[in-house]
DNA sequence: ACATCCCTTGACCAAACGGTCAAGAAATAT
DNA sequence: ATATTTCTTGACCGTTTGGTCAAGGGATGT
């Protein structure tokens, strides 16, 4: 994209920002963060803040146009050649280490999607519809051949997609509800995967 | 709780703006949301307004209580002495249609929870927590006796709030990867009636 | 008809908001 | 050492924010 090449102080400068910047959006959404919160956090007076970034939204649309790639990625990832229940619990997996590992990232996502996604409606309607579209056509393949069993694939997709980012968008409700000492991805794990296993995997009448 | 008895007119502008906040917060945030975008939505002046809540944060406590009861009621409903399966499929089918028929007040909920719940943590980790705990012993119940598969009754909950909420406070991007003629609704109800029909029922392996 | 209470609002306020700008300090190149 | 580019900031600006207040209009009971 940018071929400009960044001094140290930049790369340095934009990357606590971005840090910031996530911190701020992702906990307050786009209307709540301000700027003197992020300048704050990230240890930089104001001006020297808008001086590497022209506006709030100039923060927020870098934001998440870098998570946009990370975000799609494990989808891609999984190979219409593979086993189908291997790779759909890879996907399962990968999406739940992005919750556990990223929590931050999919609350920004998550807000924005809430909020109408005003800022990523033509992608969502187009790039994720599209790859949406072609794993969707991977898992009927893959229902069609009796490899697993018959699903709506879309709902399936939206069901990784809830189940995964649940631990890490309600986090403040999940530790609630379970308790101080309990870590809630073990448990989720486990059950993630005897689920999408029993989902998948026909009945052992045919057996 | 508030005896004092209300007027004709106090009703009316009561509920018109909570019904304003709501719109206001479910898709801005607290921080996002404005007064004035309230008032003008509730057909007041902003005077007027703050003539029937005292603040900005008294509007958002009062749209808090008042949801929360509607929020945790379905699974209040779980009855420990009904068919198991019958039982937990008619919570997620309530909670389907809470999301369907209610989303504005789904993601005022999302919202809040994504934010740490700082307006809710007392209530979360004392009302929340002690009726999921009840409940997980009436699942646990059932699973020791053998009428549903066993699973960890918790993650079990959170799969259900995750899987339905999903659709309410992810509307935008649901429609969008749907596409437009397609009501997301209906397709969820069969796969969600799918998912745990499979999850809760045993393998045909001991018919 | 009158007094009382309920309701509504224009004008206003201090604070916080996103953003600008001129000028100086640091780093870098020569 | 000097010139140039990069970086940083205090002071400032117009607007919007949540919230106040005095004053007047409407409804209601007697």
């Amino acid at each position: 994209m940018q071929a400009k090449q960044q001094t140290r102080i930049q790369t340095k400068n934009r990357e606590a920002i971005l840090d910031a910047a996530l911190e701020a959006f992702s906990t307050a959404g786009f209307g709540g963060a301000t700027l003197d919160q992020i300048a704050e956090n990230a240890g930089l007076s104001k001006p020297n803040l808008l001086y590497y970034f022209a506006s709030k939204e100039a923060i927020y649309a870098a934001l998440l146009t870098q998570l946009l790639a990370t975000w799609l990625d494990p989808l891609r990832t999984m190979n219409p050649s593979g086993d189908p229940v291997t790779e759909i619990m890879a996907y399962v997996e990968r999406k739940l280490e992005l919750a556990r590992d990223f929590p931050r990232e999919s609350r920004l996502f998550a807000t924005e999607i809430i909020q109408g996604a005003p800022r990523l409606r033509d992608v969502i309607a187009g790039e994720l519809r599209d790859l949406v579209a072609e794993k969707s056509a991977v898992l009927t393949h893959w229902m069609q051949t009796g490899r697993i069993t018959p699903l709506d694939p879309v709902h399936l997709i939206f069901s990784i997609w809830a189940l995964t980012q649940h631990y890490a968008d309600f986090d403040a409700q999940v530790r609630a509800v379970l308790g101080d000492g309990v870590d809630p991805y073990a448990g989720a794990h486990g059950f993630l995967q005897t689920l999408f296993t029993r989902l998948l995997t026909p009945s052992q009448t045919d057996a």
